[in-house]
DNA sequence: CCTACCGATCGGTAGG
DNA sequence: CCTACCGATCGGTAGG
């Protein structure tokens, strides 16, 4: 046994049911072991989510680096984010639904660390938006919030309905979403 | 004392902190009330969940109807229909919290007559998009399903980031995000 | 609406 | 990694 076996059991059951009504027993039958024997391994549960969660976000800062660093025009850029986002979602797919949901389980000293690493997954979006308004390819929103924001929901919201086993391929799927991100739902012919 | 009492309270708890971890102590502490004596006036801690959801649910779906019944064309009762999703939510901020995130902790039963009330609200947007593409004003999208989806996933998102002391007023907020769902970000100059 | 309490379950620990 | 257990808290009830 591994605290890495115990993460794995423990990020399937919060994805499935989420953190507060999951026991330290449930973890426990799902790797075969007491609950008081976890703490062999691990030192909390909420280390537990902490560490799924920190990781599950890094992974999508990760992969938009090359979108956040290319000069290309922030359209294409705005595509390629979308579509590392539902990329890293496919591979990820219950470990995003913990990491970017249940993170306000966290006590308060890692929920500060998790919030700065939303605020770097929100930044990308953000700077790739201001590029765009800046060489004239997307439109000066009402808000710049706004606009970003809702582009971001769209995406978490994406992983409570993305399913490997839907029509589409992961890449079919990013390519419909980066689609209603960018170009909206209006027909431009 | 009464339920309706009760009930905006555990409304208020739930939508600060989610169900699971909200007690029937801190419920009675709010209005005043030891926790035996909350059951002089709700029978379960879950129907109060489930009461305030149905509700939070229905609000949106009475002010949908005349979007819904339209013969406008489709790009303008789309935004009419993200609007009043806007205008409710700006109203009903705390309880479409809890409705349209916490609704999974309800039994079987009252879940599945949850899920047939956010089919209703998904359906709204699905027809005015499915007239739009009869109409030729929305694209056909790769995905009928992935586009709807993605506009809802922007409306329920927006609940976390909504804040009424924001620097838009509800009806500037709504405009905004029905500029983002239908016209996305692209300049069309 | 309170008093008094139920059995069950919680995260976690001591000692081996 | 188990045995055995800790104090705390949970939703809910009986009887008044």
């Amino acid at each position: 046994m591994s605290a890495e076996e115990i993460r794995a059991a423990a990020l399937a059951l919060f994805s499935e049911r989420t953190f507060p009504v999951i026991g330290m027993r449930d973890i426990g039958d799902a790797v075969g072991l007491l609950p008081g024997s976890l703490y062999a391994h691990i030192s909390s549960k909420e280390e537990l989510l902490a560490d799924i969660v920190t990781e599950g976000i890094t992974n999508y800062l990760v992969e938009f680096r090359p979108f956040l660093e290319s000069r290309d025009p922030a359209p294409d850029r705005m595509r390629g984010a979308v579509k590392a986002h539902v990329k890293v979602l496919a591979k990820t797919l219950e470990q995003t639904r913990v990491a970017f949901h249940q993170w306000r389980f966290l006590g308060d000293g890692a929920r500060e660390k998790v919030i700065d690493l939303r605020k770097q997954y929100e930044d990308v979006f953000l700077q790739i938006y201001r590029d765009g308004v800046a060489e004239g390819t997307f439109r000066k929103a009402r808000s710049e919030r706004i606009a970003v924001l809702a582009v971001i929901g769209m995406l978490t919201s994406a992983s409570e309905w993305y399913s490997p086993e839907g029509r589409l391929g992961a890449d079919e799927f990013g390519e419909a979403l980066a689609e209603a991100a960018v170009d909206g739902l209006v027909s431009t012919s």
